[in-house]
DNA sequence: TTAACTGTATTAGTATTTATAGTACACTTA
DNA sequence: TAAGTGTACTATAAATACTAATACAGTTAA
């Protein structure tokens, strides 16, 4: 699924999240699919279940996945009522880093192309 | 100049970090401007001046701005030969940010929308 | 030269974070 | 029932982060 990089400063778990928060975005992980078990993914990853089992709860406080006891932890749908806030905190972001890369010497017509790019992709 | 937020959960030296790099990037504080010393600004914040050598310190690192020992610490001329490498980095995060944000469903329009706000103010 | 100002380095102590381990519980499914 | 799920809790060790106190070295201006 994904490999974890022991020379990465950032702890296990976030890097965890972040990999698993990228294959959302990216629709490999679709709407509803069932993520690897807790224990399954820490075998996988060589890792002890506990990490996987942060990176599970901070990934559902966050909104990309839910848990079902005895079940499982599946991908949430993309529009939830949580959305507004998570996408008001994106932009936030987004404002902070756009301007830093127009101080940087990004032009307009760069950003908008990267825009394109990114989402030129569906 | 600045204040900072102690319920603010972020590390002082990281509120500060921000603080200044705002500064710097809507240009309020200008190229090759003098910083307040460490013990000044120490003193303005009521922290230790460590910490706001800590703050400098990664400032510098990153380029923003550059130190002289028994001189003080100054603002970044804007085009360095670093300037590539932060540039990049940047552009990486952007993408980042980019791909969550249509996955949230803002559209491409209002992200253009959103560059033309944030770079309009000059 | 001296005094007061600069950044810097070092050391120390405390608090927080991180990762792991073990155990137990409750729910679901075959 | 048995095996597989998520979850909770405690404990521990190690690493890192944070702040503080102090001393050192360079610059500047009186």
């Amino acid at each position: 699924m994904f490999e974890i990089d022991p020379r990465d400063r950032n702890p296990i778990y976030e890097q965890v999240v972040e990999r698993l928060k990228e294959l959302i975005i990216h629709d490999v992980l679709k709407e509803d699919e069932k993520l690897p078990s807790v224990r399954d993914l820490a075998k996988q990853v060589m890792i002890n279940p506990n990490t996987i089992q942060k990176a599970y709860r901070e990934l559902e406080s966050q909104g990309y996945i839910y848990s079902l006891k005895g079940r499982g932890s599946f991908v949430s749908p993309t529009y939830t009522t949580e959305n507004k806030e998570k996408r008001e905190k994106v932009m936030e972001q987004l404002k902070k880093l756009l301007a830093e890369a127009l101080y940087l010497g990004v032009t307009e017509e760069e950003l908008k192309a990267l825009i394109t790019e990114v989402g030129g992709g569906e």
